[in-house]
DNA sequence: TTGATTGTTAAGCACATGCTTAAGTATTCG
DNA sequence: CGAATACTTAAGCATGTGCTTAACAATCAA
């Protein structure tokens, strides 16, 4: 398989974060559950294109979806968008920590004055 | 210029993020200022190449950088990571507040009912 | 069964990406 | 000065991306 069940790999889910049109599609998926055209409709352009791009969130592992009948059914992987905001978040908390030590280092140094 | 004074927009984050060498030079960067050849060092690949993920990372708003004397200088933006944390935030927490009402609907008409 | 709906597959094209090597430019050190 | 250091620029190349159109299923509704 292309993930473990969908677990995802940061490159694939970044990439796919990486597009204007993918990003809309997760928006509107946040909501709630779409099929295919529906979700094409606020786009101008072709339904391959979008299938395209719901290949790429799928394979990334931020959608996953279901066809019943001729409708496929589109929803959102919660669990992935935590892992790419979690990545995120580590990082900046230590840059963050990191710039309050500086901070400090700083004004033990070279107090700050008042007026 | 580029972004507004370097506000990132969030193609160029996401795609700069996309890169497992971009992503360890972020990750690097996090624990403090590098020059360039600092940052190359760890990685099987030619200085040019180094300089080019840094060029996307800069153009993204993600590092930033300063060149005195002979040496680059590179830093993180804390502002940029957070702008991306965020959008994932958004549409995480909008997802994940769907799914409570979607359990609490579903408890609601067949309440589960203890062993 | 016929036709409309909903998606899928395949081919192709313009452009972007991620590297490379080769040849430059500054800057600092001895 | 001359040589070493630290990038920088340019060109080129294989591969990937984001679209398109055209043709093909599969399902549902009359």
């Amino acid at each position: 398989m292309l993930n473990n069940q969908g677990a995802a790999d940061l490159d694939s889910v970044f990439h796919a974060l990486a597009d204007p049109t993918r990003r809309a599609i997760v928006a509107r998926l946040c909501e709630g559950p779409a099929s295919v055209s529906e979700l094409a409709k606020p786009f101008a352009m072709s339904l391959p294109a979008i299938v395209q791009h719901l290949q790429v969130l799928e394979h990334s592992g931020l959608v996953r979806s279901e066809k019943i009948g001729r409708v496929r059914s589109c929803s959102i992987v919660p669990g992935t968008v935590r892992e790419a905001e979690a990545w995120l978040g580590l990082r900046r908390t230590s840059a963050e920590r990191r710039l309050d030590r500086l901070e400090g280092f700083l004004n033990q140094n070279h107090p700050a004055k008042p007026i």
